[in-house]
DNA sequence: TTCGTTAATCGTCGATAAACGATATAACTG
DNA sequence: CAGTTATATCGTTTATCGACGATTAACGAA
């Protein structure tokens, strides 16, 4: 079964800290960010390059090569199968869509 | 900031196919599961083991003694806050009713 | 063209993960 | 108690990951 390659390759793709802070950090910048993302994770440039190719790689993230820079963005729609294949293990509990969240400040 | 780490931890739990079929196998079978899970992954028996020890460690699965044999069960709130994340990174398509906003802490 | 900036790639290292066989543990059976 | 079955653990080997510094490539500016 490949698709369980592929899912596995996606959640390998967030299974580190520093890719889940660039993640993080892509989403909570509108435009484009460059080396931005050096500075803010606090790893050598490098390290972080690398990282931002896994992410490329698992199709989660694109970049756009603008001058001088690369404009990272988010590729959101990469993660839905392992959306679903986790909504698929969740229980269906009374999960209609607006279900008042009780209980979230843990 | 740990959250980080802490989602970092599940997916890594996911991020291998035979943790996958395992996964999939317990949702496929509605009771109590034991080593017929080394027949269908197809690993030695100590690597099953193995696999299984992931995942109940990651919480995604308890295990429970069941006589001479161990039940194995999904815990499928422990994805909760992976699922969660997933879903923030998506855009917000024609999503009017949950507004999942979960007020930014931080 | 030369220089400075930005990002990707290379080479290397230690750490971790994955798989296996062998062995140990626990529980039921007789 | 001895034997069987079902899991877990141990020890080893191999592969992959993560991080870094150094180097290279691409681009804009002077």
């Amino acid at each position: 079964m490949p698709q369980n390659d592929h899912l596995a390759d996606l959640a390998k793709a967030l299974a580190h800290p520093a890719r889940l802070r660039i993640l993080r950090l892509l989403l909570a910048t509108p435009g484009c960010i460059g080396g931005d993302i050096v500075d803010a994770v606090g790893l050598a440039q490098s390290t972080v390059s690398e990282h931002l190719r896994i992410l490329k790689a698992a199709g989660i993230i694109s970049g756009e090569i603008d001058g001088p820079r690369v404009c990272y963005a988010l590729n959101p729609d990469a993660l839905a199968p392992l959306a679903e294949f986790i909504a698929s293990l969740t229980p269906p509990p009374g999960d209609a869509c607006c279900v008042p969240t009780r209980k979230e400040t843990t």
